[in-house]
DNA sequence: ATATCATTCAAGAGATTTATTGAATGATAC
DNA sequence: GTATCATTCAATAAATCTCTTGAATGATAT
C-alpha cells in the first residue's frame, strides 16, 4: 500500500524529468522562456514539423512545465512559473559543472581567447546605478523591443562589430541574452574582446533577470537616455 | 558552426534529464540521499538485479549527478553535490504544484483526515531551540543512527503508535524521515492525528536539513539529553 | 450553413532505451 | 601464482519513445 503508493509518486517524479528528456522539448523550453509564443512560431524557430510540435508541448503541458491557452484559433503556450525557469538553470549548471564537454563547447565559442567568469547580475545592477559600464542586449531586435534590462544597448550579433567602433576601450561592457542556453552573448562577447575590449558576459540572461524582480525596460526609451 | 554547438549544448542538458528519467534511478538517487552506498546495498534495496543496477549508477555517473570511489573490492556511490538534491527537491515541488495525482497520493496517505501545511525546517529549528516541541525521525534505526536533528527522537515507523502512548498530547509533535520522496513521516504524522495529538510533517528531510548547513548528530547522546 | 485556418488526435514504422544473460575485469586473500 | 568476491562490460530481445502521415476538432469568417 504505501509502497505502491511510493512507487506511483517515484513515477510521476519521473515522468518530469522525462519530460525534458528530449533535446526538442529542451529547445521548446527555452524558446518560451523568452515570452509566450504560439505553436507555428514554436514549429518554426524549432524547425520541427507543425503535429510533432504539438505532440511536444502537449507532453510539457501534461508534466505542468507549460500552460496553454486559446486565442482565437491559435493556442499560446507559456512557462507554468517561474520554477520550470529554475529547473532549467539547474540543469545547466549540473552540466556545466559536471560535464567535460559543456565547458569544451563553451570554451570553443570562445575562441581561444581566455573566456572570464560571467558577472552576476547584483553585480551588474550596481554597477549600472553607478553607470559606469556598458549594458549590451545581444538578442534580436525584436526581442529586445518587447523587454530588456533599462540602460542596455539593442547589439544584435551580426551588428556588434559595427557598434563596437562607437564604444570607448576603456569603458568595461557586459554583454547578456536570453540565457544559459543561448551564446549570442558569450559569442559577441569574444568578438569584442579579440577587438581590445574588457567584454564580460552576465550571469543568465532576461529572463533570470526578470526572475530576480528587477526591472524591465518595454520600449527603447532607456537606451536613448543613455545614448 | 553557433548553431551545431548549441544544439550540442542542449543535447548535453537533456541527457541529464534523460539521466533522471527513470523511476529506477529516482529511487537510487532517494537511496543515496540518505548517504553514501555500495552497489550491492542499493540493489537490494531498489531489488534491482545486480548488473542492471550497476548500469543505472553509471548512467548517473555520466552525467555527474553521483560520483563513486572504490573501497577494496566495493564501489561506494554518493551524490556528487547538494546541486543533485537540488535538483530532485526541485521537480517534486513542481509535481506538487502540478500534476493532480501526486497531490492526490499525498491526500489519500493522509487516511482522509486533514492533511496540515508542513512545518519549514526554520520553524523546526526555532521550535527545537525553544524546548516546546517533541520531534521525531521516523527513519529506519541504522538511519538515524548514522546521522539525525539534534534533540529528535527515533521512532520508526511500526513503533510510533507505542511511543505515542509515552508521550503528552498537549505537546505538539513534528516528524521528520528521508525527505521528499520519503512518505515515513506522512504517515506517522497521520497516525499521531488520529489518536489526537497535534502532528506535523517537516518540510524535506533529514537531506535537506543538511544541505541548510544545519547541525547533525551523529550518535543517541542528544536523545539522551531529551529523554 | 460552409469554408478556412490552427491545432490536436490516432496509428504505424523506425529508433532508442531497458533488463537479462554470461563473460571479463580489478582487488584482495591465500 | 590461484581463488574469490564485487563490480563492470557486451550482446541481445523486449519494451518504450519518436516522427510522420492523414484524419478530426474547434474557432472564426463569410
Amino acid at each position: 500500500m504505501s509502497t505502491s503508493n511510493k512507487l506511483a509518486l517515484i513515477d510521476e517524479y519521473a515522468s518530469i524529468a522525462r519530460a525534458l528528456a528530449s533535446p526538442h522539448r529542451m529547445r521548446l523550453l527555452e524558446q518560451l522562456a523568452q515570452g509566450e509564443k504560439g505553436v507555428d512560431a514554436l514549429a518554426e524557430k524549432t524547425e520541427l514539423s507543425f503535429a510533432n510540435c504539438s505532440q511536444h508541448l502537449q507532453e510539457l503541458r501534461r508534466v505542468g512545465l507549460v500552460t496553454s491557452r486559446r486565442e482565437g484559433k491559435a493556442a499560446i503556450y507559456r512557462l507554468t512559473d517561474d520554477d520550470t525557469l529554475r529547473l532549467m538553470a539547474l540543469i545547466q549548471k549540473i552540466a556545466r559543472q559536471n560535464i567535460d564537454r559543456v565547458d569544451e563547447i563553451l570554451d570553443g565559442i570562445a575562441g581561444g581567447i581566455e573566456r572570464p567568469e560571467p558577472v552576476s547580475r547584483e553585480v551588474l545592477a550596481e554597477r549600472l546605478a553607478a553607470g559606469d559600464v556598458v549594458v549590451l542586449d545581444i538578442r534580436p531586435p525584436e526581442e529586445f523591443a518587447a523587454g530588456h534590462i533599462p540602460g542596455a544597448l539593442s547589439a544584435p550579433l551580426d551588428e556588434v562589430g559595427q557598434l563596437a567602433e562607437s564604444l570607448d576601450p576603456s569603458t568595461p561592457i557586459y554583454a547578456y541574452c536570453r540565457g544559459p542556453y543561448c551564446l549570442y552573448a558569450d559569442r559577441a562577447a569574444a568578438e569584442l574582446r579579440q577587438r581590445g575590449f574588457d567584454a564580460r558576459t552576465v550571469e543568465g540572461g532576461l529572463p533570470d533577470w526578470r526572475a530576480d524582480g528587477r526591472p524591465v525596460a518595454t520600449d527603447d526609451k532607456a537606451v536613448d537616455a543613455v545614448i
